[in-house]
RNA sequence: GGGGACGUGGCGGAACCGGUAGACGCAGCGGACUUAAAAUCCGUUGGCCACAAGGCCGUGAGGGUUCGAGUCCCUCCGUCCCCACCA
């Protein structure tokens, strides 16, 4: 029999696949529907290493669903507008259509080379009309509903991309993709309104009992509600007041000073009124450029000589500072200052000599002797030094200082959330043209829906910094469709993360004239499992259930969540090697030798010595990279899936080696081999051979179904190798070893579906496995004809009896007693008790 | 500074509910086949003591709960991740 040949069964199986359409999903299926979804990928450029297990896995369970009997829809598409396209446009001059076109191109070949079994008919780009003209008109109904706004405010800069990013694409000041420290401009912006959903969005985390809880709880964070209160402290010599916001309302009393951002609308004023104040808030702006400035900056301030009336005691009056580390856009911009309890404010105190007054008193600690130094108290106590508190705990303290606030019309209990509204412009010439005019006579007008979709228009100039769009000679010039008269386009393009929030919807119709095909939205909506990187946790998780909602409250889709399920996988990694003078060196030329239980690392054609390196994730700056189609070449697809999935946890990073492709690619010819054999029939012991086999079957079944149901891809892979050995040593023939091969066939298919396709056609079954129910398991022919019970004596195993499955605590009992070596180990001791867990151990107490 | 996760052989990891720790793979060692090598197949592989039978130790460290702890609780150490002047 021939060796088994990925490359002429691998594109044969794919070409057959095609041919049959057995990947479409199924419109008015009788079926239960299952959508499967992976993050869609962007049009880079190459398939890595990372790419194929994320498909790899999801098409595992496509695969498996789909023999589970679920009308599956696993579709695929293109997440194509973005910033490498315009890098491009740039270096190269070539058009960000044409380039994005030609990497899909390129991409599409080689995720059919993973033979993953998508249904390719849905198959849609963001970057084409087809999809940002729809997207356009959901953008119009947003801003029927107000949800799209513009206001002015302090945004993100990103100097290096010349662009606004949001919130979340801020990572640690920088931006996520220039990495370039983000400067505070204030533009005026669209937004999209999701603090409007803070609360629901939080609510929502409950009910979504198949996501990690991981992602829960930083969407939680992210969304950072806190309740407190929002309090005016009134100006002792003028009229009016400063709001404050606070957690602590019980440790009011401790207020030495209040502060304010030098955003805040009162320190313009001051600003303007007094020189200190205007040079310190000017400093403040001029410095505090960049938001990794910020974060280094000493905690700075300048007294106004203003002064407020404390809201309790109109006996004291409190100095209003300016104050750099007050955040304008959280709360009021304005707090109070409590440096007994509040770290930021005691560290403000003793640079400014201000008061520090403690109002919670420690548990055990004396009034007369307690001091604060260097750390502020935070944690509970009895409130002290605080009028009508005294004697209160933290808890019931707060609700009486919002009860006496609300009462006295000072202020009002308030729940605040970290999260802001979502900046999506972008001064950017590929995205999606947000579809408005601006009129000099009607002010912000939306396109007609007649006119969209507003299309980007050829031949931009990307050569220059800056907005393609804006520049171009004659394409925002338009009119008002209100008025009649000259209008100019708005330039500024989509976040691309709005081209990701809803395109799970569209694949449920991608031709539907209208955004979202309802009627085919209410079947296949939510997506049952989707499979991604948790780098997504806060930004295109977030945003999806944002729009989800939107567009419920819109009518547009029947569901809330857009994702019942979610995986967050891991990345595919591999060691680094490098010269001695540091330079990197590609795997491909790299000898690892083993000595004993030691690595050596030589140039393969010097013979020089390398420097063995840690397992880091595959990037082209440390040459680790790995590319699909050399593994394909070498060992062929299936080889590459199992591997990918076989060696750690599916959410775990995994270590690529080229032995670890090796034992996949063997497992794979010891299938070949057990289809391609004819097996001689044995003598004798037939029936006990036969139920031997029957037993490692159905148990197969079952573990690696449990597995895979899990997620626990790697423990599925393990079950198969135990399962091909088994049936491999067994001298089992006739039906029970066609049972065995016919299961595993199908059992390894989701994994390695070329090489499963090919033995079911050598077992002369009809039709594709790709088509075959999944095998099921008989409980039964699983059952052990015994089990062996390990006997503990004082937790130490000393032996063991064996009992019929199932057998009653009596029956072990009495095995026990009767076994010899158990009552010699017994000898000297007393017997106290025995406890029989059923068919698992038993364990003897002596004393 | 706040929040969270994780520490198991030489390596990746398994043990899903508290019930034989180390499945499966990799690497190693020994053997078969071969003129030889590769491939393949078989055996072996946590540590220590012992000729052996067997014994003792062992899931980061220390304590606790339990007949029984990798798993639950407390303290500590280490690593990683997220957020971060959020009042």
């Amino acid at each position: 029999m021939a060796l088994y040949n990925p490359k002429e069964v691998e594109p044969r199986w794919r070409a057959a696949w095609a041919e049959a359409g057995v990947f479409r999903a199924q419109t008015g299926s009788d079926k239960p529907k299952y959508y499967v979804l992976e993050m869609f990928p962007y049009p880079s450029g190459h398939l890595h290493v990372g790419h194929a297990r994320n498909y790899a896995m999801g098409d595992v369970v496509a695969r498996f669903k789909r023999a589970r009997g679920f009308n599956v829809l696993h579709p695929m598409g293109w997440d194509a507008f973005g910033l490498p396209a315009e890098n491009a446009a740039a270096e190269r001059g070539v058009e960000p259509a044409a380039w994005t076109h030609a990497n899909i191109d390129t991409m599409r070949e080689e995720l059919g080379r993973l033979g993953l079994s998508i249904d390719w008919s849905r198959e849609f780009a963001t970057c084409d009309a087809d999809y940002y003209g729809p997207q356009q008109a959901l953008f119009l109904k947003l801003m029927e509903r107000g949800l799209a706004y513009r206001k002015e405010g302090l945004v993100n800069w990103d100097p290096v991309d010349m662009t606004v990013l949001a919130n979340e694409q801020v990572i640690d000041g920088r931006g996520w993709r220039s990495d370039a420290p983000v400067e505070r401009r204030k533009l005026t912006q669209w937004f999209l309104r999701i603090t409007d959903y803070a609360d629901d969005l939080l609510a929502g985390l409950e009910g979504l009992d198949r996501w990690p809880a991981k992602v829960k709880l930083m969407q939680e964070n992210w969304i950072g509600r806190s309740t407190g209160l929002r309090l005016t402290f009134a100006f002792a010599s003028e009229s009016g007041g400063v709001e404050v916001y606070t957690t602590r309302p019980d440790t009011l009393f401790g207020a030495s000073f209040v502060a304010v951002s030098p955003y805040h609308p009162l320190a313009e004023r001051l600003a303007a009124e007094n020189p200190a104040a205007g040079a310190f808030v000017a400093e403040c702006r001029r410095g505090g450029a960049s938001q990794v400035d910020i974060e280094a900056a000493e905690k700075l301030g300048v007294d106004t000589g203003l002064k407020v009336v404390h809201p309790f005691d109109s006996s004291i009056e409190l100095p209003v500072w300016i104050a750099n580390f007050i955040l304008m856009d959280y709360g009021t911009g304005a707090i109070f200052g409590c440096p007994a309890h509040d770290q930021r404010d005691l560290d403000f105190a003793r640079k400014y000599d201000l008061p520090v007054k403690p109002v919670v008193l420690p548990p055990g600690e004396d009034a007369a002797l307690f001091h604060v130094k260097q750390d502020a108290y935070i944690g509970p106590g009895r409130i002290y030094n605080s009028g009508f508190m005294d004697g209160l705990d933290v808890e019931a303290a707060k609700a009486a200082a919002v009860a006496r606030a609300q009462a006295a019309g000072q202020g009002q209990g308030a729940t605040v959330y970290r999260l802001r509204d979502w900046g999506v412009s972008r001064q950017r010439g590929w995205g999606c043209p947000i579809p408005v005019v601006h009129c000099p006579a009607c002010g912000v007008v939306g396109v007609p829906p007649d006119d969209l979709p507003v299309r980007l228009p050829e031949g931009l100039d990307f050569s220059r910094p800056g907005n393609p769009l804006a520049r171009h000679p004659t394409w925002k010039y338009t009119v008002c469709s209100d008025c009649g008269g000259p209008a100019e386009r708005e330039t500024d393009t989509l976040d691309t993360f709005v081209d990701s929030s809803w395109y799970f919807a569209r694949f449920a119709n991608p031709a539907a004239a209208e955004p979202i095909d309802r009627a085919a939205a209410d079947y296949w909506l939510p997506v049952d499992q989707y499979i991604g990187g948790i780098e997504h946790a806060v930004l295109h998780l977030l945003y999806a259930r944002f729009i989800t909602r939107a567009l419920k409250g819109e009518g547009l889709v029947g569901v809330v969540e857009p994702f019942a399920g979610l995986f967050t996988q891991g990345m595919v990694t591999h060691e680094t090697y490098r010269r001695q003078n540091g330079e990197w060196i590609d795997p491909a030329g790299v000898e690892v030798h083993a000595e004993g239980t030691a690595r050596r690392a030589v140039d393969a054609v010097t013979g020089e010595a390398l420097i063995i390196g840690d397992s880091e994730k595959m990037s082209k700056s440390k040459r680790n990279v790995v590319a699909p189609a050399q593994i394909a070449d070498a060992y062929g697809i299936d080889a590459a899936r199992l591997f990918v999935l076989s060696d750690s946890p599916p959410d775990r990073d995994v270590q690529w080696t080229s032995a670890g492709v090796e034992g996949a690619s063997r497992l794979i010819n010891r299938v070949w081999s057990e289809f391609a054999a004819e097996v001689e029939e044995r003598d004798g012991n037939e029936e006990a051979v036969a139920a031997d086999l029957r037993r490692v079957t159905h148990r197969a079944i079952l573990a690696v179904t449990e597995a895979v149901e899990g997620f626990r891809f790697n423990s599925a892979v393990a079950r198969l190798y135990e399962f091909v050995s088994a049936l491999k040593t067994s001298p089992a023939a006739g039906a029970a070893r066609h049972e065995a091969r016919s299961a595993l066939a199908r059992l390894i298919a989701p994994f390695a579906p070329h090489l499963a396709e090919e033995c079911w056609r050598r077992l002369g079954e009809d039709g594709m496995v790709a088509q075959a129910p999944w095998p099921v398991h008989d409980p039964a022919l699983a059952r052990d004809e015994e089990k062996i019970l390990p006997v503990q004596i004082d937790g130490r195993r000393r032996g063991e009896v064996r009992a019929p499955p199932g057998a009653s605590e009596a029956q072990v009992r009495q095995l026990v007693l009767d076994d010899p070596e158990i009552a010699r180990r017994l000898e000297g001791l007393t017997l106290r008790k025995m406890i029989v867990v059923q068919d698992r151990i038993v364990n003897l107490v002596t004393g």
